[in-house]
RNA sequence: GGCGGCGUGGCUCAGUGGUAGAGCAGCGGUCUCAUAAUCCGCUUGUCGUGGGUUCGAUUCCCUCCGCCGCUACCA
């Protein structure tokens, strides 16, 4: 185990501010959040960067649309983007935006290191040039022989020089170094990907392009602007100062502990930014995680086919916490997932409705009706018979395990089944509401029981769902003891000792909670 | 085409060389503290197809069918 304090670095792919984001952009994001809250559990120091990519061209194009300059239209989709991560709560430390100074003095300083170690080269590029987008085209991309988008245009050979990254060199350090970090590219089913990418051979990939104002110019050769990867890769160490005057973060979190990213861009980070990293004389990273992608009800996101969701309708009508249990749940961060409101419903009335919450209301509930919220003498109660024959430090360790790999699909169905339904079924077994009538203290047990599933639960919840977790550790004054913030899985396994008794410090109604997950309505059959 | 993966009850998936499990949904029952929640029980499967290895395969091998990922610059 890491020792508390170590700093921990994690990172999500910077956006394309294009165009809003969407669901499958949220889901990258609270699975790296998740992870982030449960490493700050752990003790690390936490270092989380997410942000925005954006020195490309369709960027420019788009602001240009809307008869804005790119600055002020990517400072206000970086605006938008925030919103959207902050209502989710995305528990970011830094958001980079690429059009900022920092990006661009240590993306200069960079690409100057990897030139002046030899490692770019000037080269003539041939191709078919579009007038209508400024760009050049790919055989794949063209339509009949033309540009797609502007099919009246005849397309032009152009010869254009730019600079090239000698990644053919890297090859056979690149395959030694998957061969002895097996780790590095996760999940597993990735490494062989790229492994059979790496072995087929590399191209040496151009990196700068000519006569854009909007980039990054390259320092050795101001026509050019930095293109591309070359550019968006870098914002994992540029973000933490790298070659400015103060390095100070760049020492210190560097390399990465983690890269999350989407499964389409695993080549760039496993391949392309390794190699760069190894000829700018730079450690490499230590995991690349790729996740998988979310569909709407199995069709493929896409704001053109209309199948793109944006996150704030469903947060607005589901809130924070179910939006996150979705996904973190029904989602299985290694592979792909699908979203529909029919299944939402499902899922938030069955696992947080009826079990979650309802948990909460009838502990909380008998507490305040039978002892007024006071379970006096209730410190000398060890809360051992809720849990049965599970052992809680086994259970600590063994989630600690899965949200360490980022199965957290896995692990909450874990904490449904070996917490929650276990503490339902306990009430049912030992029917505190027939007790309180014939033996007013076997209650009181259970019912001091039921308050240490509810503070177990709370520390569980914690990474996943951090506004329900809250409430659930405030449910009673287990924070006298033991502190919120000072919370890790295995103090499930000990309730303090010398703790006070403890009583309810719920918010209530009429001496009710409100419930936290009321029910809802399934939408109506579409015919 | 090449490399890789998948195909298990209505849905999402787990799983093992000895003739299958979970959750959800559905059905029945139950308690009454609670958000008519909980808890208990039940129904459905030729484990994609055909063949092979084996005493025996859903699990190992091959064929076929279907689906998917990667095959260089879109989360």
């Amino acid at each position: 185990m890491a020792p508390a304090n170590e700093p921990f670095f994690i990172t999500t792919a910077i956006d394309y501010p294009n165009s809003r984001p969407h669901i499958g952009t949220a889901f990258e994001k609270i699975g790296a959040d998740a992870q982030a809250r449960f490493q700050r559990m752990k003790g690390r120091e936490v270092h989380f960067l997410m942000g925005n990519d954006e020195n490309t061209i369709k960027v420019s194009q788009r602001a240009a649309e809307l008869g804005l300059e790119p600055k002020p239209y990517v400072d206000d989709m970086a605006r938008q983007f925030k919103e959207v991560w902050s209502a989710l709560n995305v528990s970011n430390t830094d958001f980079i935006q690429t059009s900022q100074s920092r990006h661009h003095i240590g993306c200069r300083k960079f690409i100057q290191a990897v030139y002046d170690a030899g490692h770019i080269f000037k080269k003539k590029y041939t191709g078919l040039y579009c007038n209508g987008c400024e760009a050049f085209k790919t055989e794949k991309e063209l339509v009949e022989g033309r540009c797609p988008n502007h099919q009246s245009q005849e397309l032009k050979q152009v010869e254009e020089e730019n600079y090239f990254f000698r990644l053919s060199a890297f090859e056979d350090r690149l395959l030694d170094y998957y061969r002895t970090h097996p780790e590095f590219i996760q999940p597993e089913s990735r490494l062989n990907e790229i492994m059979n990418l790496v072995e087929s051979g590399l191209q040496d990939v151009s990196i700068s392009r000519k006569g854009f104002v909007w980039g990054i110019p390259v320092p050795f050769d101001e026509d050019q602007t930095i293109y591309v990867w070359f550019d968006a890769l870098l914002n994992y160490i540029t973000a933490l100062g790298y070659g400015s005057d103060d390095e100070t973060l760049y020492k210190k979190f560097w390399p990465a502990d983690v890269h999350v990213i989407g499964k389409d861009i695993t080549r760039f980070h496993c391949a392309l930014w390794p190699a760069m990293l190894m000829a700018a004389g730079l450690p490499l990273p230590k995991t690349v995680y790729a996740h998988g992608f979310v569909y709407n009800k199995g069709l493929k996101i896409s704001k053109s086919a209309g199948t793109a969701i944006d996150p704030m309708t469903v947060y607005e009508t589901f809130g924070t916490d179910p939006f996150r249990y979705y996904f973190l749940k029904e989602c299985v961060f290694g592979s792909d997932g699908n979203f529909s409101e029919e299944r939402f419903t499902e899922l938030y009335n069955s696992d947080l409705a009826n079990n979650l919450g309802n948990l909460y209301s009838r502990t909380i509930s008998m507490c305040v009706r039978y002892f007024e919220g006071n379970l006096e003498g209730s410190s000398a109660i060890d809360p051992v018979d809720w849990a049965g024959d599970l052992n809680l430090g086994e259970l600590a360790d063994e989630l600690d395990g899965l949200v360490s790999r980022f199965e957290y699909s896995q692990a909450l169905q874990t904490i449904w089944s070996q917490v929650l339904d276990r503490a339902n079924r306990y009430i049912q077994n030992t029917e505190p509401f027939k007790l309180i009538k014939t033996d007013r203290e076997a209650c009181k047990v259970v019912l001091a029981n039921l308050a240490d599933a509810i503070r177990v639960t709370g520390i569980l919840l914690k990474p996943f769902l951090p506004d329900t977790a809250e409430i659930f550790y405030g449910a009673f004054n287990f924070e006298a003891s033991a502190p919120w913030t000072s919370l890790d899985f295995t103090q499930i396994a000990k309730p303090s000792t010398g703790r006070a008794d403890y009583q309810v410090t719920a918010a209530l109604t009429d001496g009710k909670p409100v419930p936290m997950f009321p029910k809802i309505q399934p939408p109506p059959e579409k015919p």
